[in-house]
DNA sequence: AGCATTAAATTGACAGCGTCAACATTGACG
DNA sequence: CGTCAATGTTGACGCTGTCAATTTAATGCT
């Protein structure tokens, strides 16, 4: 089994050697070089499918924000009240960040995203647009909406972001049951979203 | 306290100019070399302060939760009522991250901080410790408190900081006034505090 | 078919980075 | 005055991203 010049598809294998690397040492060790290793190809191989290590982390960013607005939408379509959904919806946004960390900060690593790229364009929007559309499915009917519903939507989202932000960074451990910070995690949110 | 021979205060004059340098470059520009560079030292001179990068950064993120935390207590002091104190921190606690965007991304990159060190070990327990205890300081008297407050406390910190993170990775714009998407966010905030 | 063009992958080089070890200089203290 | 620890410098190592030049494979054209 003689190795082919050229590799069948280099580009899906870079991406997946990408976020297993990432899964596995965080963001901070994912490295042009090092996923060009893992898949047996030459240091330069990368360039060529990605322009630079901004693009290769915003197309894996990408696939990231596709995956999460897959789960909300699911999340969502579980109940039925619009209110059910938008907890639901909350839920699935930090369940997400649990369930990998490692590709969710890269998905917020601001600095090595080029969101110009059109698939983490089309991504971001499908997410965030879900979070912010189901919140307006809780206005509907009000008279002069506009104002709430953008501080609804703003509130509920910055809550479930900085919960999942401060949550893996390690930063909630003082309000979090020592034993079982992890699952205590979940309760808090549901405490949280509970109080309106 | 011993003071080096040649350049007065080393030590002092290289967390200046790494400051300097994040707010210029961002957290991503900031570099060992550089900042040595940049005070006329030799390119391992900062070993000798500051034994690695985590070091550094971690020392300036300690800097940077004290003022961090000194701008919430004032703000605080403003106001009598609690409920105004909470809400006068959570703006102080925005408009931090407005006006030392690359300081507070820095202070909140985990991946180069080391907690353990004292000084940003006991600045992060001031700064977070006046923003739960102004919460707690809500509930006087609650009777069973303890969980109502663990929850709110929570609540209003990842709002905060989700808000703050999401406006500096211009990420909330498609909710802002495109005009002056700045001003906005504050007036934005306090809608989201008015809500409760 | 055969040739030309393009895409894909490799090799080699360069500068910048963090870090370590070895060495030099200084100020403090006995 | 002499020793010593602290502070700075120099040089080296391997790693990184990125670029230019080159080789190889596939594809298209006539």
């Amino acid at each position: 089994m003689t190795r082919p010049y050229h590799h069948g598809d280099l580009r899906a294998a870079l991406l997946a050697a990408a976020e297993e690397i990432v899964n596995r040492n965080s963001v901070a060790g994912l490295t042009l070089r090092g996923v060009a290793r893992e898949v047996g190809a030459s240091h330069a191989a990368p360039k060529n499918h990605f322009d630079d290590l901004t693009g290769l982390v915003s197309e894996l960013a990408a696939v990231g924000f596709n995956r999460f607005a897959d789960a909300m939408q699911s999340a969502s379509a579980r109940h039925e009240d619009p209110q059910d959904k938008l907890n639901a919806i909350g839920r699935a946004y930090v369940e997400f960040a649990l369930a990998e960390p490692g590709l969710f900060q890269l998905m917020f690593r601001g600095e090595r995203l080029d969101k110009t790229r059109p698939a983490l364009h089309e991504a971001m929007l499908r997410a965030f647009g879900t979070l912010t559309g189901s919140v307006a499915a809780t206005h509907e009917g009000d008279p002069d909406a506009a104002r709430a519903t953008r501080a609804h939507a703003a509130r509920a989202w910055s809550m479930v972001h900085g919960f999942a932000i401060l949550l893996l960074d390690d930063r909630l451990n003082p309000l979090l049951d020592a034993g079982s910070p992890r699952a205590d995690a979940l309760a808090l949110l549901d405490d949280m979203l509970a109080m309106g």
